[in-house]
DNA sequence: ATGGTTCGTTCCGTAAACGGAACGACCGGG
DNA sequence: CCCGGTCGTTCCGTTTACGGAACGAACCAT
């Protein structure tokens, strides 16, 4: 029954030490008590909706990044049958000379994912998070592990697989520059 | 101060009444009382996670669906007062060993943003959209253009600035290694 | 009419979440 | 050594969210 205020309280407490701030600290610029911080980030509490919208306000975080279920489906997921690869269009963005979708990845292990050459100039970013990816080119595939960062042209065609049996979590972003 | 509430209070009692249930059927099936629930859709209860969560369920939505605001503006903008950047928060990864942060950010010219230091294992990676930005310790800074991608440690005092007269538009990840 | 059912709200005692204060631990500076 | 400061936790009185019970209203069948 705790078991969810204590994810709560531990990413909370991810969350403050990676800004490098003291527990007062944020207490204080929440508005809120040093007790109750603290009892939140132990899961000794069950907290009120308005003690975490404090919380939420002064780490400069949306809600819903405390109260993430592990288990929640992404809602805009565009899965393809049988595919190794499922996608969620995080964002757009729309520049003079090119456009860009940011997307979250995931890569199941054991597929090979075939993709179909792209627009000429188009460009594939990845960053991965979790696991290790190993894509680009079908004839000059790039690996990358948690944390690094790996580009190719994506005017030709191009694979997404796993490399080892975990699964990849990883940001793929598309530049696709504007026809002239 | 109870905006938030009666947000949520309404945005509740629109899903139950979608699903044609009573709030007597919806209390007893989420295991709580009727006084909670009728005080949580009139708005005035400042509900508990655990009734969250209770009610979340007996729905069968997920949390964030009470929470979040559909047609929200991107309002969850973090600004630094008087400072160069400003950050939204794409999203948020838990994984084993780190936390990942996604954000997009936005950096004005003419101004040089100063970030203490970070918890010790931090890093940071960019990948600009747009405009040129310059950022990274402040004794090495690196220096990006749209589609190229930096990193560097945060644990070290940093900087972000643009060069050049253009805004820069950047995609920040933010790793911070889970403390072992 | 009348009894039985369910509706959503209000009342009320209890459990617990809240903030302030005190606590020991820790850390430079004098 | 001994301060003054901050750290995170614990203690404690106050506030309040909780569920059970009672309420009036609406509805239906007999």
């Amino acid at each position: 029954m705790d078991g969810r205020d204590t994810d709560i309280g531990s990413r909370l407490r991810r969350l403050r030490e990676a800004r490098g701030i003291s527990l007062s600290a944020l207490a204080r610029s929440a508005g809120i008590g040093k007790a109750t911080l603290s009892g939140l980030e132990l899961g000794t509490r069950n907290p009120t909706l308005e003690t975490l919208y404090s919380v939420a306000g002064a780490l400069g975080v949306p809600l819903t990044a405390l109260v993430l279920e592990p288990g929640a489906p992404p809602a805009e997921a565009v899965r393809v049958p049988g595919a190794a690869v499922t996608a969620t269009l995080l964002e757009v963005f729309e520049e003079p000379t090119a456009t860009f979708e940011l997307l979250r990845m995931h890569v199941r292990p054991g597929v090979v994912q075939h993709s179909p050459p792209h627009a000429p100039g188009v460009t594939e970013h990845v960053t991965v998070y979790a696991g290790v990816l190993r894509a680009g080119p079908v004839d000059a595939p790039l690996v990358a592990g948690p944390g690094e960062h790996i580009s190719w042209q994506a005017d030709v065609p191009h694979i997404y697989s796993t490399v080892g049996p975990d699964e990849v979590l990883a940001t793929l972003l598309i530049r696709s520059p504007r026809p002239a």
